[in-house]
DNA sequence: AGTTATACTCGGACGC
DNA sequence: TGCGTCCGAGTATAAC
């Protein structure tokens, strides 16, 4: 389940690999994967010829930067990039190859193919879905506590709800929301406009804190997770709530809990987040 | 307009 | 062993 830390953590293994690398032709053989352009031949006649020039990131999403496109790319759930030799055998549940020019390829795997792609024109990609929805980068200097209560303080939805919500920032989804409403103390079905100045404070400092440290530690290997060169992220044994239900709470000793909130399992420590 | 609900994307895991 | 059902994360869209 690649989130911000996950995410930035392949786009960092990747870059390395592709860096420089050029396009001599892609395969697709799943085509219900690329969104855009909605013909498969023009996304692979728009990528031929293409050079790799840098990697980047916006929330959850990977950004290719070509010569004359960017290609948006999202993991969802099990979503992997590897690079190959040409001559390597194909692995199960490759759906996209990016064939380079100098033999080597670029794969992309994913077992539920819940996986996008999106091809535009160099520029374009910020101006269109999925990326012209997204709120602020929890590292930028737009994303303040003023911003996050303002967001807070005009909805009636519970606090969970809002934080998954990448139109209001982006990077969390279901382990490091929980993990940050832990470390602020709140409880996951708090109306967000409940909270107090101090919470959000709280709250705003928890959500940095914790995807800078996971980042630090390459992202959370839950299930599959793996980086682009194979390694697995540390940051789960750091994890004070996620997947660790039935668990003594690290600070009070009391057992974990699961329940649904915002229609997906959470987790959190009925007495630290009390509120 | 804002938000909730539902659909959708799949194959592995699970239960019978 | 086989079959049916459920689950999961995020987004898009419909419904309210």
């Amino acid at each position: 389940m690649p989130e911000l830390p996950e995410v930035e953590t392949v786009r960092k293994t990747l870059e390395v690999l592709v860096l420089g690398k050029r396009i001599k032709d892609v395969s697709v053989f799943w085509p219900k994967m690329i969104k855009n352009p909605e013909e498969t031949e023009e996304f692979i006649h728009s990528l031929k010829g293409q050079e790799i020039l840098a990697m980047r990131r916006r929330g959850k999403f990977l950004i290719f930067d070509l010569n004359e496109v960017s290609l948006v790319s999202h993991l969802r759930m099990e979503g992997k990039y590897g690079l190959y030799d040409e001559n390597d055998p194909i692995e199960k549940h490759t759906h996209v190859i990016f064939h380079f020019t100098d033999g080597t390829a670029l794969r992309y795997r994913d077992v539920r193919k819940f996986g996008t792609m999106h091809l535009f024109k160099k520029g374009d990609e910020l101006l269109n879905r999925p990326l012209s929805q997204l709120g602020p980068e929890p590292f930028q200097p737009d994303f303040t506590e003023h911003y996050l209560q303002q967001k807070l303080t005009k909805t009636e939805r519970i606090i969970k709800a809002v934080l998954l919500d990448q139109s209001i920032m982006v990077g969390l989804g279901n382990i490091y929301v929980d993990e940050a409403l832990f470390r602020a103390g709140i409880h996951p079905d708090r109306k967000a406009k409940s909270l107090s100045e101090n919470e959000i404070h709280q709250l705003h400092l928890a959500i940095i804190e914790t995807l800078n440290e996971a980042v630090e530690m390459g992202g959370s290997t839950i299930r599959t997770y793996v980086n682009s060169q194979g390694q697995m992220g540390m940051f789960q044994q750091n994890l004070f709530v996620y997947s660790r239900q039935g668990e003594d709470c690290r600070v009070c000793g009391t057992p974990i809990e699961k329940k649904v909130s915002a229609g997906r399992g959470t987790h959190y420590c009925p007495r630290c987040q009390n509120g």
